[in-house]
RNA sequence: GCGGCUGUAGCUCAGUUGGUUAGAGUACUGGAUUGUGAUUCCAGGUGUCGUGGGUUCGAGUCCCAUCAGCCGCCCCA
């Protein structure tokens, strides 16, 4: 590299996760993997790399995720792959090629991974960027449902967003869904003057999103436009109306939103959000619903499911701004003075360590002072001095950062003091 | 993909109508205090002014391009 330097600077919309935000990242998969296992879901892990085919039949052709922001390429196989851009559809070809789905048991998954979409880079909305999410398959009834979004809830009651609210519609099937499109089309075709550009390509492409559109003349135009709820069929009702029952039950709070309808062409019946106003115009934290057309779509057994994802870094963002630090508890520090003392910490950490203890060696040789400084840089809440004295008399110096006070601890008493810490 | 804003020390930022040696706070390093941090005092280096080109006697400052980030839209997690 004579010359020239390297450009450190990683690529856009690629970033490094280390430090108070990854700790997030961390807790809350922790606190997901507890949740999860807890309702018997198990994990799944399917590769980033998927072939195209799979994301036109299941995401949809007309989504903008499709049309425009898949990292794609033909790999020197000449085989057209895609870098993920969510991961249910990989999860639904999993499960169809390795025939799990040739049963009548559930099957309950979860999984945790980076995606990747080619998007304009806002803040929370980055081109790899992280999901959380779980897929139940076979079972059609709006208990079902109701199961998973508990799931859900207690999920994110555990990393202290209790006042979140889930946004619910029913999307209805592709019997009951003509009947609504048609008179929505005729509707529109009405005052078609008053609605703009994007609306007039959403009519074409995916008619639902006009209920989106943020234009107030938009939203003016569609007083008193047809409902999708009165359109549905009756199963489709029922079960929207046994889910809704279900949650009140439950307790799980919720509101209506016959607007509402969902990024992909895949959700069946139930489609429902949650939105946080802590993170700027990328407010969608977590999204999902039921969509029991889909296994079959691609290539499966009719089977039916329902599932979310969501943003962890939009997730991370928003425990950080409700929470600031995650939980976590740095390790007791373990400062050896003089040469006899250096040779007999590390024996003492080892059996520490053996025990169970979490203690971090200092072992650069430096000026107590120095380590001290370096202790309280780093957040230890606990320094263990061992020097020539201590050791004479079998024991360690503790001293509590936080308040000054210091104590002396037995050797053999160590382990479990610092456990109990 | 569309519209707008920003980029100066590790971090937060100042820097006059272009003017010669680029600043503050904080953080950092050493000492006051050789076995005690966060407070106090003293001393010390903070830097391709995002990058490349242009205008000019002279550019952190003006112009163009480019890269990165931010805000709104679009979309979504």
């Amino acid at each position: 590299m004579l010359g020239s330097r390297i450009m450190a600077q990683s690529v856009k919309g690629m970033r490094d996760l280390f430090g108070a935000e990854l700790r997030w990242f961390q807790h809350i998969e922790d606190t997901a993997r507890k949740c999860f296992e807890r309702h018997g879901y198990r994990e799944i892990r399917t590769p980033i790399l998927e072939e195209l085919e799979v994301f036109k039949r299941s995401v949809g052709d007309s989504s903008d995720i499709v049309k425009k922001e898949m990292y794609d390429f033909v790999d020197k196989g000449g085989r057209h792959v895609v870098m993920r851009p969510e991961n249910t559809a990989g999860v639904v070809r999993a499960m169809v090629e390795h025939k799990l789905l040739q049963t009548s048991d559930p099957q309950l998954l979860y999984y945790i991974g980076p995606q990747f979409r080619y998007e304009r880079m806002q803040a929370g909305r980055y081109r790899q960027f992280w999901q959380i999410g779980a897929e139940s398959f076979g079972v059609a009834s709006p208990e079902s449902d109701a199961e998973s979004l508990v799931m859900l809830y207690d999920f994110l009651r555990e990393l202290g967003l209790e006042k979140l609210s889930f946004s619910l519609n029913s999307v209805g099937t592709p019997e009951s869904r003509p009947a609504f499109q048609a008179a929505f089309r005729a509707f529109f075709a009405e005052r078609e003057a008053q609605f703009c550009g994007d609306c007039h390509r959403r009519i074409e492409e995916n008619p639902l999103r006009v209920l989106d559109c943020k234009v107030p003349t938009c939203q003016k135009a569609l007083a008193g436009h047809p409902l999708i709820s009165e359109f549905l069929d009756e199963a489709s009702e029922k079960h929207h109306a046994r889910l809704k029952e279900l949650l009140r039950d439950l307790g799980v709070p919720f509101t209506e939103d016959p607007r509402l309808v969902r990024g992909l062409d895949y959700y069946t019946k139930t489609a429902f959000e949650v939105l946080s106003g802590d993170i700027g115009a990328q407010s969608a934290i977590l999204g999902g619903g039921r969509y029991d057309l889909l296994v079959k779509h691609l290539g499966g057994p009719d089977v039916p499911a329902f599932g979310w994802a969501i943003g962890l870094d939009r997730l991370a963002m928003v425990c950080q701004t409700l929470r600031g630090e995650a939980p976590h508890r740095p390790p007791a520090l373990l400062i050896p003075l003089g040469d006899r003392a250096t040779g007999e910490a590390m024996k003492l950490a080892r059996s520490l360590w053996a025990a169970g203890a979490s203690v971090q060696l200092e072992t650069r040789g430096v000026a107590l002072k120095k380590a001290m400084t370096t202790a309280n840089r780093t957040g230890i809440q606990t320094v263990l001095i061992l020097g020539d004295g201590e050791l004479d008399g079998g024991t360690v110096t503790v001293k509590h950062m936080a308040t000054g006070e210091q104590e002396a601890w037995p050797l053999a008493d160590l382990a479990t003091h610092l456990k109990t810490l």
